[in-house]
DNA sequence: AAAAAAATTTAGGGCTGTCTAAAAATGTAT
DNA sequence: ATACATTTTTAGACAGCCCTAAATTTTTTT
């Protein structure tokens, strides 16, 4: 039996909610993310769990199955490898291509993905700086640092984002902060923890700790 | 309001079997093409007629209005710069790509389409030979023949198909005809109208009345 | 530990797009 | 022109996915 584009929709926002340490994830967090009420998501779950996808006991939160999480990997997979398309190949902003790959991640035809990750010739990451999984549901899980978790004087190299709105995004763009780039904190002021960065050894900038957050790192 | 899915399926659909001549589609023709019964095509025209996309007067037949045409020919085109970028991009073969632009072409994005179609670099005609329409919903109507009515002796282009089914084009591969190769007919026979004819001027074929009916040309 | 608050589920319903069975309209043939 | 055949529409129903309102369970507070 096939997956709908909503059931696949709940896997992947459900794996995404889990996090690296497979967390239970309620009934409330789900209805907030997939912008339903949470009577809505009750009638889902009770649907996925027949299926096989969920581990669901009532009032006790959600977790995938083994099958589960196969089929949100998948979903995982197609969307970013889309994304690395948009941006690589049509010339997208990364702040532009997220409402796109949410349509184009539920094309089914596997033979399509895998030739779609060849001819972008199986990009590890996504614009976003996101693990790519591989056609086997593997996908690195990268320990990468916030950019606030980064002390004074030290230097790392923007691998990521947190948030992924085009707001932020762009306010990225627009402070140059682009991934790979290098930073090194130069200053950071105790009342509100904004800091005062250099990038690339060029030019410095002040940014507040929502952004600073909201930056993935690796320390150099 | 937003076109659904199924909405610009049968919007295409209309249009496919109303031809140049923009005829009447009757609900059972409807019926076989979406593989639905007559009752839920019925149904959908009472919809679309509703939204202002057809022409419906009951037992009466449809036609699609200005808009709908307009509908119609914007799923045309995302679906045929879909089959291109499948074929020269992917490496897809022509007989492997109507079933993934059936689901590619119902992507909302206009800016993707326009993407894409640059990426493209603006091409005029899918893997089969079938024109695409421009950004305006203008749609060249080349005025191919069939190759079963080019006369004995004579030389054609191969332009087109008319039959898009994975066996047929399949067969069209095993016998070598790929568009834009050159036929002359060198033989005709009377009883079942199969012909000899050669190709770039090099081997020589036989192919039936059915194939040659399904194979559109230019003449030279 | 009882009361209040928050989270979750159930009950009942709507909309879309499909179905079957039956009725109505149209077309065809004698 | 009447009877038969075909096409199309109506009526009534169902599954998927969503909703609101009310009931229930769990969690937090006092």
């Amino acid at each position: 039996m096939q997956n709908s584009f909503t059931e696949e929709n709940y896997l992947k926002i459900i794996h995404n909610l889990s996090g690296r340490d497979d967390l239970e994830v309620s009934t409330n967090a789900l209805a907030e993310s997939t912008a339903t009420r949470a009577a809505s998501v009750t009638d889902m779950l009770r649907k996925l769990a027949e299926k096989g996808l969920i581990h669901y006991k009532k009032y006790q939160g959600v977790r995938l199955t083994e099958e589960g999480q196969k089929v949100a990997l998948k979903v995982i997979r197609k969307h970013r490898l889309w994304e690395v398309f948009l941006v690589e190949k049509l010339g997208f902003g990364w702040d532009e291509v997220h409402d796109i790959a949410e349509e184009l991640e539920h094309i089914p035809s596997d033979r399509l993905v895998e030739r779609l990750d060849a001819y972008l010739d199986h990009p590890q990451f996504d614009p976003h700086g996101d693990p790519i999984p591989d056609a086997k549901g593997n996908m690195p899980a990268p320990d990468y640092l916030k950019l606030s978790d980064i002390p004074l004087g030290h230097r790392a190299l923007m691998m990521g984002v947190l948030e992924h709105t085009p707001a932020f995004l762009q306010h990225l763009d627009r402070s140059g902060l682009t991934l790979g780039c290098e930073i090194e904190i130069k200053e950071v002021n105790e009342f509100d923890k904004s800091a005062q960065i250099q990038i690339n050894s060029q030019r410095t900038l002040f940014i507040s700790q929502e952004v600073s957050r909201n930056v993935l790192v690796q320390r150099l």
